[in-house]
DNA sequence: GACGAAATTAACCGTCTGGAACATTTTGCG
DNA sequence: CGCAAAATGTTCCAGACGGTTAATTTCGTC
């Protein structure tokens, strides 16, 4: 499906663009109004503009990394101008750092959907490293914007405050299940979150972010639906086998 | 060490160009022929011509992604002239390509050192596994090389023969080990060998191009030797477990 | 309704950047 | 040597790109 992207270059094109962003519960009584408007006129939505240029600067971004994105084009594929882009986020970085920002925002508020209260430790787990699997998948424009900021060695990251609680945030879940397995005895003692949280990553990220490299040696094979659902079986194997306590005592640095 | 990169942004810098490039074994007969040249003329070598621009040309398009490299930049730190660059490799995307493909050259040359026969397929397996990923560690430009052309989708890669020739015999190693493990009966029957290289490239990988981020996030804990060392057999241990021959034959899909 | 602040439009600018044109020198070879 | 081809130096340019200035309109509020 995925195989031939054909690579447009300048798609500033299509998507007309309606005169003014239209408020939310007025469309019914928009006609006399607007009329008024119709000439030369606007209404003023500052939300809505933010709102329509960050999700742009995210795609735009995402597409073609800080430098490679061009702030005329997020301009162009908005329903407002390049001056806006400037007026609300001072200039280029400044956008890009809050596209970062949003992007995490988002994809964090949807792991909070998850719930493992009820699970055994083992099994809360599976759940969230098959969990994390598929969100990771299902959000490519994220992993995106994380591999750019990795070739800035997160230079932007680092002075996000907003970033850093987001994150630290997310890996509660996996520490109350360390502790709870660790308490029950089921996993074996000293575990390290963080070191898990590494490990989940590395198998959920690198599956979305190098599938373009990966797939073009290798073949698409591996990202069918079916094998992506025996990779990801291989992923909680994996990880379960981790957490498992060791059998002999046998120390082994 | 890392935390305090203190970007220079323009280091176009210093390093003051030798007006030529000096041949292997002329250094010592170069006086008397060298002194007619002093005013202006230079010797040409285009195999160093190349090797030059090609090596810097890596660091920066490591460093910057295609789009934010700067020719002019690359010319600077080079020996020769943005001319040359343009005379050899055609145009940016052209220096790119053969970079990347440079790159890639670089890394399997060096994966091919490693000698696995006389080892079990266990120890074999383990030994690759602890060899990639110290492998990926050591080549951070490699790494970034291959995220930028993630990012580009591997539109370039996908062009390049070179490059999936030399991927695919990375492989084989691989599948050695899988073939004998399975014949001895100690690997479980019917091993993909790619998805045992996409488990390990996942590790190796991830550990190297999402450092930034992750230490931004969690600390450089995880990144001083010691750390990396646990890491590593963790990953280890988890690619071993993947293979060994399933316990109960209770199917699980 | 008037008025100041916020939002938006429109036009403009200086520089950077990829790339090309043209000139000159070197080198291999008959 | 002489000559053509390859290699290198020098100079310049057209368009792109990030960013700015100034004028206009809308909006909340007194």
């Amino acid at each position: 499906m995925f195989q031939t992207v054909n690579f447009v270059k300048k798609n500033i094109l299509s998507a007309r663009k309606p005169l003014c962003y239209q408020h939310s519960r007025e469309a019914d009584l928009a006609e006399t109004e607007e009329k008024k408007r119709e000439k030369r006129g606007w209404r003023q939505n500052p939300d809505a503009v933010k709102r329509d240029i960050l999700s742009v600067a995210i795609e735009e971004f995402a597409a073609h990394g800080l430098s490679g994105a061009r702030i005329h084009s997020i301009a162009a594929k908005t329903r407002t101008s390049k001056r806006m882009i400037y007026y609300y986020f001072g200039d280029k970085k400044g956008l890009y750092v809050r596209a970062l920002e949003e992007a995490y925002s988002e994809v964090r508020a949807g792991e909070t959907e998850l719930d493992l209260g009820q699970l055994t430790p083992r099994d809360a787990l599976a759940r969230l490293v098959s969990f994390t699997f598929d969100h990771h998948r299902s959000h490519p424009e994220f992993i995106r914007m994380v591999m750019i900021e990795n070739i800035h060695q997160a230079e932007n990251l680092t002075g996000s405050e907003v970033i850093r609680r987001l994150n630290l945030s997310a890996i509660k879940k996996l520490e109350d299940i360390c502790r709870r397995g660790e308490a029950e005895g089921v996993f074996r003692k000293g575990l390290d979150p963080v070191a898990l949280h590494w490990q989940i990553s590395a198998a959920s990220f690198f599956n979305v972010s190098n599938r373009p490299t990966f797939s073009a040696i290798f073949g698409e094979d591996l990202f069918s639906d079916d094998a992506q659902i025996k990779i990801r079986s291989q992923v909680v194997d994996a990880i379960l086998h981790l957490v498992e306590p060791r059998p002999k005592p046998g120390e082994e640095s």
